[in-house]
DNA sequence: TATCGTATAGTACTTTGTACGAGTCAATCC
DNA sequence: GGATTGACTCGTACAAAGTACTATACGATA
């Protein structure tokens, strides 16, 4: 139990010497797994996910798996780590200015996972992987360069984290459809005595998302701007 | 399949005449359902949440729920949105500037869920109940009446969303346990020189949840307040 | 050669959501 | 009144899923 999976691990040898079906999968690996899951959840979404499929992905049995991984779980933990990759994301010319490479950072951070939009709804678990750290170490030295108060530093990365996760999770969930929001929308007009100023700005139907982002971001990054 | 349950139902005029067993649950509804449901939850979790439970906790068989509900998701939303209800909400002593107003029912928000916190885990779906509607509502004529002008009212109402939507599943991701926290900020001191910043701040440490929200809330108001 | 650690799988058990169909009872219609 | 209908309940059954248990294979080491 605890020789298994812990850290590092496949450091294997095998194969050297031929074996009689030469066309094999290469061995299982924790990195294979975690990658192969992210293609299925890409695929199929986050019900799609099921050990036997996966293993069938990986030409392996069910149980092989549970060698690498303690449980289901921790094939997802791993698996949104991993589209957090930070030094996946393309450099880009990062501005200089503190306020340009923060927006940048954290448009980055919500496209990563947008991208995979499964990674939202896997969110409200403790999640402190080493993507997510590098992101936040990044995060507070941006922040504390650009003379945000030591005292009110730690407030200030929760509040940009809160944003990011908030607008991510919430982009993904309307992801679903469009018809889903005018079918709100239309709901709302027909309670429109119930709700008339959201039916009038015509809140569910905005659908420049990342043009809201971004405004919000700045709103948020105007109140931490040291005065 | 289409007369089966929508909106409205449940008038009953049965049990004007006695039946045997005297003692006998009140018959099946859609709100007993959802009213057992968020205790079941609340008692067991997410996970804790089962149809056969939830059915035993009824005292009715399992199918019977299906009269009521189309799916188990259906239970999911409904409960959601049950904790939403604004008006269970203590009006308290609003206070009458703009700000104080927004921050009373943004706390007030957070804290519903956090009440029961199995619902941030459910966050991560398209929900529009009339609960969260007219909080939005709420939320849009206060800030319209702050000044915000209309080209950037959208923009405020959803980073407002966004940031009390991020707040409240990070804290209820890390309600688990404080020793999981212990132990992050421990793996972070041992690789302190891969995250300084953070390590030096304690950012995993600081455990005024409170605090935090309503300072970064108040970067927020600030950022958003008309100039 | 015997042993051990690493790794792979087959089988089987349990728990789950829910389809199907039969049943009950009150209200409605002839 | 008797038949019909529609609202509602529930037992049975099935398929899909996670995973415990166990047997097996193989390279490296003693």
């Amino acid at each position: 139990m605890a020789a298994k999976n812990s850290g590092a691990r496949s450091k294997r040898t095998r194969r050297t010497s031929e074996r009689p079906p030469p066309v094999q999968e290469p061995p299982l690996s924790r990195e294979r797994i975690v990658t192969t899951a992210v293609e299925l959840l890409d695929a199929q979404g986050i019900e799609g996910l099921t050990m036997r499929r996966l293993a069938d992905r990986l030409g392996a049995g069910v149980m092989s798996l549970y060698w690498h991984v303690d449980k289901k779980e921790d094939v997802f933990d791993l698996a949104l780590d991993a589209v957090l990759d930070y030094r996946a994301s393309p450099p880009g010319n990062e501005p200089q200015d503190w306020r340009g490479e923060a927006i940048h950072m954290l448009e980055d951070w919500r496209a990563s996972m947008l991208r995979h939009p499964w990674s939202a709804s896997l969110l409200p678990r403790r999640v402190l992987g080493p993507n997510i750290l590098s992101r936040l170490e990044r995060l507070s030295q941006i922040l504390s360069r650009a003379g945000v108060a030591d005292t009110n530093l730690n407030a200030a990365i929760w509040s940009l984290w809160n944003y990011v996760m908030g607008a991510t999770i919430t982009r993904a969930s309307f992801d679903v459809s469009d018809d889903d929001r005018a079918a709100a929308q239309q709901r709302l007009t027909r309670l429109s005595e119930r709700y008339p100023t959201i039916e009038r700005s015509r809140l569910l139907l905005d659908d420049d998302w990342n043009g809201a982002f971004r405004k919000g971001l700045g709103f948020l990054l105007d109140g931490l701007s040291p005065k």
